[in-house]
RNA sequence: UCCGCGGUAGCUCAAUGGUAGAGCGGGUGGCUGUUAACCACUAGGUUGCAGGUUCGAGCCCUGCCCGCGGAGCCA
């Protein structure tokens, strides 16, 4: 089990009460709504609906309240409205009922009064994430979450759900992605998923703008690749195929047709490993810029990044602080981003004074731990001497929540050391580890630009460094805060003879990319590009811990269901 | 592939080798302004699977399965 519970937190739950068939003398007119052709009815036209069955007042005037998605309820106030959704919160008392109505815009609170005898019956049944279709009047209420309610004059059942298995309470981790199907529905990853539309409509947007074409590049390739061991095999008729880990190759191709391109489409990667940074298959937006050097690269990751951020920052900061992000670590990301060399990188691992730093920090987390435990210790005495149930349970999460943050704490401070020793014996030749980077990182406030790496740890078709051709006209970009790597890319290797020994040294076969080959056989130009990971980025962006939250439906190596 | 942690009620978790428990959720009753409502009552278990040690195993041992996150590798 990962330390501690993923609380869910947002989904306004259903507290005790009645549920279907609790009181037949009183659900009486529901179970005529729950008749299957009842319920076709209103599920054909609820304004009809409740136009017709409120009777007072409208069939007089024969009019039908307007359906109202509740975004927009502020601009009814005072009106009769009709809204369609899910019930995704109640609170029951004997003579009033609240209903928290879901309808993908917002949540509105309904509050129905025992006055209105049909439409109080029904509310008694309802069941969480039920689909209601309710009429009534529209106002502004300080005690409503929203500031908006309705007065519910006619509620009509649209569908009734069974119980419904997502709690308000915390659930854990295996819990939720096994119902990530219904989890979509709490407030958590709808609002991680209009992030990451921002972030993805702001790419787009940003390379629009900039005279780029997109360019779709396959999914199913041959071999070939870079390391077959990180691809997934794909039976295609007689052959052997793979799923892409990148359009790369291919959008270098299409860079010299169309001068700059970018592609947007899932990459696929069948590496074993199981950390919060990893998905098996993910989506990754790749511009390629013909007469572009390195210089040009960075600026473009630098002005994309930028871009993103501030469209976020604009359109989504009520999202960002659902998810307890601070906006302002996101304000700070502004050009330029600082770069380092991956020698100065390197020096800046083994030097004296990181060591100093990375040392007080972990003793300072050492201590933190030691006075995180002995608050634990404390609040499990004072629970031992509690005995109503309300002050135990509100004691209880402050320990759970506790034990949290210890188990995360203790987990990151046995790794330390050995990140601190990786880090100060780092050698001069090898990638930077996960670790390092998280070291790297830490110490900006905005993403950091690592350059030139050595020839060895990087892929064949980056360009040599004219002036030290035992590196590559590479970057890597940092996001801060420890996310590590969110964009990886280099100047390309335009000279034929040089992407021939390259190809070689590597142990591939230059027969199996003749038609990459032909790139620079026929007006060979200095280009390159990068790919930014969607989902890394919008982790780095919303302030999560782990990836998986960040796409719909995530694929790991532990889980392909739902 | 390696290392570490875990698997107990629908969910989140307790339980010196000695009678398997709590909170939430479910059910029943009460309450006309609730905000993770509250109060009372109630049902709910082959402790991941298979062996073993023991008078006695949720707990100890062995093997397996599954999950988690860390290393390696990567975006």
């Amino acid at each position: 089990m990962e330390p501690g519970g993923l609380r869910n937190g947002d989904r306004p739950g259903l507290p005790p009460g009645p549920g279907p068939g609790r009181q037949p003398s009183r659900t009486g007119g529901v179970l005529v709504l729950l008749a299957p052709a009842a319920r076709f009815q209103s599920g054909r036209d609820v304004r009809k609906e409740g136009g017709r069955r409120g009777g007072r007042g409208f069939a007089a005037c024969d009019m039908n309240p307007p359906l109202v998605e509740i975004a927009d309820l502020g601009r009814h106030a005072g009106e009769t409205v009709t809204l369609r959704g899910w019930l995704c919160g109640r609170r029951f008392g004997g003579g009033i009922a609240f209903l928290h109505l879901r309808d993908g815009t917002g949540v509105c609170q309904c509050v129905v009064e025992a006055a209105a005898a049909e439409a109080f019956a029904a509310a008694a049944a309802l069941t969480l994430e039920s689909a209601l279709s309710v009429t009534g009047a529209a106002r502004a209420d300080d005690r409503a979450p929203g500031g908006y309610e309705l007065t519910v004059r006619d509620l009509a059942l649209i569908h009734a759900a069974p119980p419904y298995p997502i709690a308000r309470k915390e659930h854990g981790v295996d819990f939720l992605m096994s119902h990530r199907h219904l989890w979509l529905r709490s407030r958590r990853p709808v609002a991680v998923l209009r992030v990451r539309d921002t972030l993805v409509r702001a790419c787009r947007a940003f390379f629009e703008a900039r005279g780029f074409t997109l360019v779709d590049t396959p999914i199913l390739v041959p071999g070939a690749g870079e390391d077959a061991s990180t691809l997934f095999p794909v039976e295609y008729f007689d052959r052997r195929l793979f799923l892409a880990q990148t359009g790369q190759l291919y959008l270098e191709s299409a860079c010299m047709a169309l001068g700059k391109v970018y592609a947007f489409g899932p990459t696929f990667r069948a590496e074993k490993s199981k950390t919060r940074r990893h998905l098996t298959e993910f989506w990754m937006i790749e511009p390629e810029v013909a007469f572009a050097e390195l210089d040009d690269v960075i600026e473009l990751a630098e002005d994309l990044v930028c871009c993103v951020v501030e469209r976020v920052l604009r359109e989504r900061e009520p999202e960002l602080r659902v998810l307890g992000r601070d906006p302002e670590r996101l304000r700070a990301v502004r050009k330029p981003f600082p770069r380092l060399t991956y020698s100065e990188a390197a020096e800046r691992l083994r030097s004296p004074g990181l060591l100093k730093t990375l040392e007080d920090e972990f003793q300072r987390d050492r201590s933190r731990l030691a006075a995180w435990m002995a608050e634990l210790e404390e609040l499990e005495r004072r629970l031992r001497g509690l005995s109503r149930p309300a002050a135990r349970e509100r004691i209880e999460r402050q320990i759970a929540e506790r034990r949290e943050e210890i188990a995360e704490l203790e987990q990151d401070l046995s790794n330390r050391p050995g990140h601190i020793a990786s880090a100060q014996s780092f050698a001069w030749g090898s990638d930077l580890g996960g670790s390092d980077e998280t070291i790297l990182s830490r110490q900006f406030d905005r993403p950091v630009f690592v350059t030139h790496y050595p020839v060895r740890a990087k892929a064949f078709y980056m360009k040599q460094c004219a002036e030290d051709p035992r590196l590559v006209l590479n970057m890597d970009l940092l996001a801060p805060e420890g996310y590590g790597e969110i964009v990886g890319g280099s100047q390309r290797e335009d000279n034929l003879d040089v992407l021939l020994r390259r190809m070689t040294e590597k142990g591939l076969r230059p027969e199996d990319y003749d038609w990459y080959l032909d790139l620079r056989r026929y007006g060979s130009v200095p280009h390159g590009g990068f790919g930014l990971g969607i989902e890394r980025t919008l982790t780095w962006l919303c302030g999560l811990r782990h990836v998986r939250e960040t796409i719909p439906f995530p694929r790991t190596r532990g889980r392909v269901y739902p």
